[in-house]
Order: C-alpha cells, then sequence, then structure tokens
DNA sequence: TAAAAAATATAGCCATAGCTATATATATTA
DNA sequence: TAATATATATAGCTATGGCTATATTTTTTA
C-alpha cells in the first residue's frame, strides 16, 4: 500500500471540484459567482472565498475583487480533463445499471481517484459493452 | 451537485484506511506498531502518533502508551467492512482485466466513495460477469 | 547489566477547509 | 437618487494532518 501525499491528493480534488463546477457555471449562466458555487457545494460563502483565493494564487482563476470569477488556461484545462473522467465514469456507472442519482454521485467521488488505465478500460466498455 | 462535508468524508476515509491497515499487521504480525503504520503509509511517526491519538478518543483503538495498538469492537467492526469494500472493488477492477498494481492502487483509492448499490452491482459481477 | 539502538511521545510549526460574525461594496427598487 | 437588499471580503476561531526537532521509554546487544 501506499497512500503517498493524501493530503495533496485531497487538495487536488477539492481543486478539480470547484474548478468543474466553475465551468458549469460559466457555460450555463455565463458567469461563475462566489453565492452559487457556494449554493452548490453547501458550504458557506466565506469558505468559498478563501479557497477561491488560494486557487487565484495558484494560477487557476482570474478574478477582480467584488467582480465574478474566469478560468485561466491552466484553470480550464484542469476543468475539462475532469469534466471528461467525470462523464466517462457516470457512463460507465450508468452502463452498469445504476440509476442517474447513485451514478452521480458515486462517479463525483470516483473520478479523482481512476488512473488513466482504468478510465480507458471504462471508456472502452462504453462504447463497446465489452470489456 | 452535493459535496456536503467533504471534510468529514476525507477524516473517514483516513479512518478506515488506518483501521485497515492495522487489521491487516494485527493478522499479519500479531501486532500493530507505529512504526509500521508509518513505514506503510509513508509518513512519519510523529504524524501517526498525533492520529492514533484520536482514533482512540474516538473509540477505534485500544493502547496503552509505549505499547502497540488493538482495534475495539467499534474499531474491528470498520475495519472489516473497509477490507469487504475493498476486496469487491479490488476484484471488480481484476474483473474488468487491469493489472494487479493498477487495480490495488485505484481501488484504494476508489473503496471510499463507492455506494451500497454500486458495491452491490460490482459483487454481482465478480460472481456472475454479467450486469 | 550498562550502553546503544529503536520505538514512542511531545512540542511547536505550517497549510487547509470548515465555521460565525462583521464590514464593505455593488445592485436593486421604492 | 436614496434606502434596502444582496454579494463579497475579512477577521478570527476550530480541527485536521502534514512536518522537524527533541525528549523519553523500551528493547537489543555488547
Amino acid at each position: 500500500m501506499s497512500f503517498k501525499k493524501v493530503r495533496d491528493a485531497h487538495q487536488t480534488e477539492n481543486t478539480e471540484d470547484y474548478l468543474e463546477l466553475i465551468a458549469d457555471l460559466l457555460n450555463q449562466h455565463g458567469e461563475a459567482r462566489i453565492v452559487d458555487i457556494a449554493s452548490n457545494l453547501d458550504i458557506t460563502q466565506a469558505t468559498v472565498n478563501k479557497t477561491i483565493k488560494r486557487l487565484q494564487i495558484q494560477g487557476y482563476i482570474q478574478k477582480e475583487p467584488y467582480r465574478s470569477i474566469f478560468l485561466t488556461v491552466k484553470g480550464q484545462q484542469i476543468a475539462s480533463q475532469s469534466k471528461k473522467r467525470h462523464k466517462i465514469v457516470f457512463n460507465f456507472l450508468s452502463n452498469m445499471g445504476l440509476d442517474k442519482k447513485t451514478a452521480e454521485s458515486d462517479s463525483e467521488g470516483i473520478e479523482h481517484h481512476v488512473s488513466d488505465r482504468t478510465l480507458k478500460k471504462m471508456n472502452k466498455f462504453n462504447k463497446t459493452k465489452k470489456f
């Protein structure tokens, strides 16, 4: 076993969740606001504000004070990769016969822990219905 | 989406990893020591010591100062449930055609994010090779 | 058994992600 | 436009899990 740097992994997870959500909000509403993120993640705006600051420092997002949020190229890349992974996992779970709700909530957790190898198998199965 | 209490989830993950590992060490070597846990998890003994203290306070393990670690009934229950989940996920990934190494490392991450519903599907597939 | 080595414990540091309470800025509406 | 409502920001608190450095205890070995 090797759980090395689980802490880092968790931060990466959190980062990916934020970026994916921000991308969704931008697509759906043309803008991503702190309130929206807070309500989606079911946490307070203060917490979101703090994390947004970190994401900004780390170069994933671009933002002016009191203005809404945009993704940098770096942020967009992470968001689209995450989205892609998410979709593959979601479709795979659906193809296993799971209901939408379960497939959705499980895929949110699982997407961050699936290697490229495994993802490829899932993707192949989604397309061919065979392993 | 609902990532409610992700932080709590992460602590649960960590707890499960520790308890599962402690159970393994007890089975394999008759005792679970802080050094062993540290080397297995690739973290320092000081960190393990601190977490062990939390697990003790939370009633998962029993331990005297400078002595090795034992699981309480509560701790054993979590450990065996985790182990069971882990095995199902590992077998499922193996049955998908993934190599041992990938199946092992992916299952460690995934086991904490699989609902009972999904677990059942995996288990059924492991037994019947059908969904 | 006394010295050396190994294991455990503790103190004190950092970063993160939660929270509440409060201040400030922006947007809405009367 | 002025008042109100909404959104954002900040301060300060908690708990966690990392770390290093250092003390203490236990075990091993010379």
